[in-house]
DNA sequence: GCAAGGATTGAACCATCATTCAATCCTTGG
DNA sequence: CCAAGGATTGAATGATGGTTCAATCCTTGC
């Protein structure tokens, strides 16, 4: 038994993989999902294809992982911010300024996690994206429900909506490239009103 | 010159294509976009492989078309119903109603159209679905605020977020199989709030 | 320095389908 | 009935790109 795996070889092994990822959500911010051959990413994680399989058993595994690391990155912003305030009015501001700043601040990435096809696989985890932004949403309106704040209300419907309705209205200024500055303060009054904040 | 096409074959073509829609329509209402080969079609058409290209350039042509007349036919459904009403409020409830309806009918069908992973040349043409979604809504909206019936607001901006609350609201029960009888009712007072519908 | 065995390579492999096309069948006008 | 030529067939083709694997390189402990 003349080799076995060290601390060092293992540090090796982990900045590899994290090399893989970093290079596949490169891409996919500058050319998209659809840019993301195995190849493509290998090349710029700097290894060869192959090499790729010792990290992950599929593509679909490894984009499972990217779009889970990207995807958390952008509700943490946006839970952070949101936490600075204090009603669910400010609070769901808070969330649809950072959500709509960041999106429209790399668009191609934010394309690809909201909306661009993907393999049905990866599809699947932006469910779990989407259904991370609706449940920090719900903490909001059910405490403001709680606090009367906001009328009675199923924060977990009302949650699920106003995702779909940021998605949705994000979807055209990405594909635009720009935003009106008038789309976001828009998307807020909306919101408030579909929360059922008084004026 | 012995043969030039007749009445009778162009009446053949012709149906042939239909039943080349109708099939790739059958079989993505039972197995979804994923089960639509150019093969599978054809042989539920009853025609030849080959045969699909005599009508369509490419496969994502002839989807396109699928989805463009089974898009048509849902918005078409969703406009007849809202059209009987009258007020904002109601043509909405109309609305909601009927592309829940429709889409808790036919769930596979609906989960192609709405959010199933596609060819992106496929995946346009939703772009197209659901601003047609939009576009309708917006009337709705601008009339009642002209009206004075809803308050002072973007129609078009207020529209497309409202389909993007639909749809994601619908994307859960769709996958689950079934709604819970709360959700819909739950979800025209949420999309009345966001209008600004006087309680 | 060396043998053992894991890590890495990248070219070959292969599965999947969309697409094509030579052969065949049908329709038409005479 | 015939010849012309379009329609139809479905097996072969081909492109894509994920996945594998034999060869090679490196690391380790002695």
């Amino acid at each position: 038994m003349a080799y076995r795996s060290t601390e060092r070889v293992k540090a090796r092994l982990s900045a590899s993989r994290e090399r893989i990822i970093v290079a596949a959500l490169g891409i996919m911010a500058e050319h998209g999902y659809a840019g993301c051959s195995v190849a493509a990413v290998a090349e710029r994680a700097g290894v060869a294809t192959g090499s790729v399989y010792r990290h992950f058993p599929t593509k679909a595994d490894l984009f499972a992982e990217v779009f889970r690391t990207a995807s958390q990155r952008e509700v943490d912003a946006v839970a952070r911010a949101a936490a600075l305030e204090t009603s669910a009015a400010e609070q769901m501001a808070a969330v649809v300024e950072t959500f709509s700043g960041r999106a429209l601040q790399s668009p191609r990435l934010a394309y690809a996690l909201l909306a661009e096809p993907v393999d049905p696989a990866v599809d699947a985890e932006r469910l779990v994206f989407r259904r991370a932004y609706a449940e920090l949403i719900a903490g909001y309106v059910a405490a403001g429900v709680a606090s009367g704040e906001l009328p009675p209300q199923d924060p977990e419907l009302t949650a699920t909506a106003l995702v779909g309705a940021l998605a949705e209205a994000m979807v055209g200024p990405l594909a635009a490239g720009v935003a009106g500055p008038e789309t976001i303060p828009a998307l807020i009054a909306f919101i408030h009103r579909a929360l059922g904040v008084s004026p």
